[in-house]
This record gives structure tokens, C-alpha cells and sequence, in this order.
DNA sequence: ATGAAAGCGCTAACAG
DNA sequence: CTGTTAGCGCTTTCAT
């Protein structure tokens, strides 16, 4: 079956007329007669004739494809990006191919670098870290579109979030709720009261705009900056989450803090995990928010209050982006930062 | 960059040699003389040369792809088994393609019917649901695989779990554990005491093999089977699991479960909330047993004990599979049952 | 509006 | 061991 295909020569000699024809019939190129255009669309069907993809391609260079790389499926956020793509991106006529690029040792900066080989007109490619080189690998004029948390150096479209505004507006909820030691879990490695405001600590990183939200919502309301409640140096996981609460908890009785205010889901259900496990309670000793809204959240004991990025939207966007490039548009690259909207659930006060 | 590539016929000039010793040199076909390779190698470092894998699929056939399908992204152990496919491929020099058929009307048959067409030598079927007209469409000679928890008739490979040996052996953990009014959640709409030894009622479905599994360990324990302890027509989701748990705990005080065997982590996750809401505890009052042994299993509150099916050995089989058919292996189709590991956490007793 | 013929980048015969 | 040639299935001039 895979040897044997139909082709176009066929389909003409089925339907009586010439394979250009055939070909102008099924990409509903140029003026092709009703009456031509049924006896074609009657051979297709009757032969089971597909296209060649890859024989057209040879001709055309476009593949009809987009790919779409994340570092891996570690965070449970990337199969609604991903669903998300392959609905947006079907829907404008083109197959999504899916890659990781943690298995490489180049990092994202490999699949990139290769990503003109591929078998795809252009690339969506979440990145999990910043760009080495100041992202000089996308310095080529083959579509990248870049997505996820770390700046693009404006050498490429980047889709990301208004972290900043985003983490202003939930600390801003916490201090409503009566939050006075509000912990955020947890900076990059290195990151401390000195190191922040750095350029080089992590060049153009969510997480720095979102401890830049959470200290504009803190001083806004005449609150201290405490980095004793800013541990540093945890993944964004389960057990970094669960591990940061413990060193959390480590302070005195009255050093603890009233709230957290996580990275993301993940960091927060092992939160919520390592305070049960502690014996500390919430939202009534502790109130946590996460970030992403991946399904497990609206499910955890209690329910956890959460940002909602809109990946579908999100996804729209990205894909939107690439098709534009893909088609030749060369205005220069933007970057888009949507607004999430916060979730409200039980594991906040209300 | 996506239009002028470098093409074998200017490597073939700059290393003085024909086309056809490039091709010999790049595939390893044939006897190159050292030498020869040495300045092959050279001139495709030196122009940047990568084969047009489209080009070649023209006259070899071969994409040196392979596919792998899922409904969708809505189980979170799929990313686990699609690392495992990736890895797997990878290191046998394969590339994955991933695609999603809940999306299609025709389903998972529509995907396997395109198949030929696709570029991917072959494709790995996850089936979310049994294949109709007694998988029909499995009967051509495309390469497909196919696993999960249906049969494929005997017309395809089918890399599956050991699910009525598994059922048997947790069933019967919790009944040394001394429980004895063990609830199986859930059995699909229309399974009930008098339905489910049907042949037609879900054809070679895993959730049925459970459900033996699960009943020869109450009657090999002289434990009575009570159907109203076996809730039917949910999804195995948290919702589903959730819901399930109150119609359980909606029988007088004395019929409820004292322990709940979930079809998987996601149902069991939403059990533990739901149970945790109505101030039941867990594994005090009930104990609880998943399935898949996903990430959020081990931080839920209490930590889930479950059935971990060891996707990357499930992931493996599948490709080995795969690639032998595509390599013209043409023994009779198998089925491969592998057996899972009991994994023990807080949400039974010790 | 349709047909004939060339050629995309590669590999497979067949020579040498 | 290496070169020449034809042709995979399609699109695209260029004719008609």
C-alpha cells in the first residue's frame, strides 16, 4: 500500500484530460470548466486518489506544515498549547509536527538552527530557557515564531504573557484578602534582593517580571519587600514547590507567611501537598495561588485558586503569527502579551 | 533560507566527485574509498549540506518517519508513552509525527484509513475507543500498531496491559489490607451484573479484563460481587471519578465502600477530592487505588497508590514493533501484554 | 481552457 | 569503486 499509490497521470487518463488539468482541478488553480472540474472530482473519488505531498513539495517548497517544539511534556500546560495549535493551524489548511528539543544537546538553539531542514515552512517554539547569544540563532530568514517566557531580543515574533500586570493584580488580591507576608515561589537560581534587577540574571525572564508585579503590588500598598519569602534556585515542579514550603515553613512561628504565590500550578499543588503533609492549613493559615490552570488545579484539596494564560488564545495567536511569515510578511517582529485572567477557587479566602 | 538549499549535485563539485558518491557517502551504501569520504565529509560541513528528506522519500519511499496517535491530549500518561515513542524512534533513527483523532468524525478508523497518505512509513494507534465493524480497517498492509485498551481483533500488533492479572493482584492487596466492601470504579454505560460477560457489550475492552480481574479476587476470597459498589457510564476523568464517589457515598452509612479501585489516576484524583469534601477519610474510612501512576499521583493529599503501567518499556515495544513491520516483517499479528507494577502510597494502610 | 515537456533533489540501474 | 542516466509525482512555463 505505501509503494503503490495512485498519481496523478492516472486520475487524467480515468477522467480524459491532461495531468495539468488534474492539477489545476484540485488546487483550484486557474479557470477549469464545471463540467471538467466533475469528470476530475468523479476519477479522484472513483481511483482513491490522494496527493503526493512530498513529490509536491519538491516542486512547490512549501510543505503545508508548521511545527510546533517544546522543550518536553514535563508541564501538563502544553498539551492545551499544543491542542490549541493543531486546531488553529488545521483549520487554515496545514499539519502540525510536533518536536522536544530536551533531548538535543544543542537546546532549542539546535532545533532552530536544523528547523530550516525540516520537513515543516516554519516553526512555533516555546522556550523553556533564554536564548543563548543574544537569540542569534534566529537571526535567519526562515519563520520562527517564538512563544513561551523569555525574551526573543526582538529578532523574532514572540508571543508571551503580561506577566508583570498579571502578578500585580494577584498579589494585589492576596493583600485583599488580608495578606500581609506574602511568600513568591520561586525565583531562578541566583536571583536575591541584589541580583534582580540585574540585566543579566536572566535576560528578559517571566519570572523577573512577575517578581517585578508582585514587589509594584507590595509597594503600592506600603508593604516591605521581605526576600526571606522569595526562595530561589527551585524548579518549577511538584516537588520544588513541596521543597520551597519546607524551607517556608523552617522559619519561626511568627515568620511565616500568610500567603503564596506560586510560579505555577505545578509548584502549587506540591505546595499544597507539603503544607497538608505539615499540618498547616488552607486558605485559613495559608492562602496559595498558582498559575496556568492546567486541569489537575480545579481538583486538588482545595481547589486551587489560579491565572488562566487562555491557551487557546494563546495558541491562535502563535499560529496566526507563523502563517503571516510563512506567507511572505515582513513588517517587523512584534511582540504580543495577552492578559490572563485570574480564577478564583477555594484555596484563597473570599 | 526555506527556497535555496544546498543540493548534493554542489557538493558532488566541491568535492570533485559525482552525485552518486555523495549519495553512497552520506547513506553509507556501498564501498567508499576513505578518502573519498573524507572529502564528501568535507564538503558538507563546508557548504552546510542536509539531504531533502522529500526528495528522497520520491524514489526510496521511505519517509523515515513514523506516526503516533492519540484521541487527544486529555490523559496526562499519553505525554509519557509519546517520550517513550520519541526516544525510541529517535535512537533507531526515526522521526515521530503526532496527531489527534477526537477531532475527526470518523475517529480513530478515519485516522488509520489516511494513514498511506500521510508521510510516516507507519503509525502507532492509541485506541480511546473499540474499533468498528470488527477493525475493519486494520485489514490492509499499511504498517499500523496499535495499543491501548481494545483489541485489534487480531489484525494488527497490539501492544497492551496485563489488566485482568493487575485487577487481581490490587484487588486483592486491598483485601489483605482488610477491606471488604471494595467499590470498582467505573465500569462504562450499560456494563451491569447481567450485561458484562456479553461478547458484544465493549469487545475485548481492558476496563472488562479489570473487572474479571477484580471479581476473581473477591471470589477467590469468598467475597461477595455487589454490583451497586460497580457505578457505571462515567468517564474516567476527575469529574467522572468525583461524581461517582457521591453516588457512592449516597448509600445508607453500612453500604458504603470502605476502599475504591479507580480505572486511573485522573478518576482517582477527582475521588480523593470529592471524598475529602464529604469529610471522608482516606485511607482512614476509605482506601484508594489508581491507575497510570501520572505525575500529580504522587503529590495529591494523600499521595494516590497506583498502577504503574511503565510507559517507556509500553513506548519501546510499540516502536520495535512498528519498525519491524516496516521493515518487512510479516509474522502473524501478536498481542503483547505487559505487567504493571503496584506502586504503594499513602492512600492505602500499610 | 487545456496540453506537452521540463525539472525539483534524490536514488537505482547499469556501465565502466 | 565511481560515473551516467532515467525517473519518482508533482507543478510550471510555454504553446495552442
Amino acid at each position: 500500500m505505501a509503494g503503490k499509490r495512485v498519481t496523478m497521470a492516472e486520475v487524467a487518463k480515468e477522467a480524459g484530460v491532461s495531468i495539468k488539468t488534474v492539477s489545476n482541478a484540485i488546487n483550484g488553480v486557474g479557470n477549469v470548466l464545471p463540467k471538467t472540474q466533475k469528470k476530475v472530482d468523479a476519477a479522484v473519488a472513483k481511483l482513491g486518489y490522494r496527493i503526493d505531498t512530498a513529490a509536491r513539495y519538491l516542486k512547490t517548497r512549501r510543505h503545508q506544515t508548521i511545527g510546533f517544539a517544546i522543550s518536553g511534556f514535563d508541564s501538563p500546560f502544553y498539551t492545551q498549547l499544543l491542542e490549541g495549535v493543531i486546531d488553529e493551524a488545521t483549520a487554515k489548511g496545514y499539519t502540525v509536527t510536533i518536536s522536544t528539543y530536551n533531548q538535543l544537546k544543542g537546546g532549542a538553539e539546535e532545533l532552530i538552527r536544523e528547523a530550516p531542514y525540516s520537513n515543516a515552512d516554519g516553526w512555533i517554539v516555546y522556550a523553556s530557557h533564554p536564548l543563548s547569544n543574544e537569540g542569534e540563532v534566529l537571526e535567519g530568514d526562515y519563520p520562527i515564531v517564538q512563544c513561551g517566557n523569555y525574551t526573543a531580543f526582538g529578532k523574532a515574533d514572540l508571543i508571551t504573557l503580561d506577566n508583570r500586570g498579571s502578578y500585580r493584580e494577584t498579589t494585589q488580591l492576596l493583600i485583599d484578602r488580608g495578606c500581609r507576608r506574602i511568600a513568591a515561589l520561586c525565583a531562578p537560581e541566583g536571583i536575591t534582593r541584589d541580583t534582580y534587577h540585574r540585566q543579566d540574571a536572566v535576560r528578559g525572564a517571566a519570572v523577573i517580571d512577575r517578581l517585578e508585579g508582585y514587589i509594584d503590588a507590595l509597594r503600592g500598598n506600603g508593604l516591605p519587600v521581605d526576600w526571606s519569602l522569595i526562595p530561589n534556585g527551585r524548579r518549577w515542579t511538584m516537588a520544588g514547590g513541596a521543597s520551597a514550603v519546607n524551607d517556608l515553613l523552617a522559619a519561626g512561628e511568627g515568620d511565616r507567611p500568610d500567603a503564596i504565590l506560586c510560579y505555577n500550578d505545578s509548584a502549587a499543588l506540591g505546595a499544597l501537598y507539603q503544607l497538608q503533609l505539615r499540618g498547616v492549613s488552607v486558605p485559613g493559615d495559608v492562602q496559595v495561588i498558582g498559575f496556568d490552570n492546567i486541569a489537575e488545579s480545579r481538583y486538588s484539596s482545595p481547589s486551587l485558586t489560579t491565572v488562566d494564560p487562555m491557551w487557546k488564545d494563546y495558541a491562535k495567536l502563535c499560529v496566526t503569527r507563523l502563517l503571516a511569515r510563512i506567507n511572505g510578511d515582513d513588517s517587523p517582529y512584534a511582540t504580543i502579551a495577552l492578559h490572563p485572567r485570574l480564577v478564583e477557587r477555594d484555596s484563597t479566602r473570599r
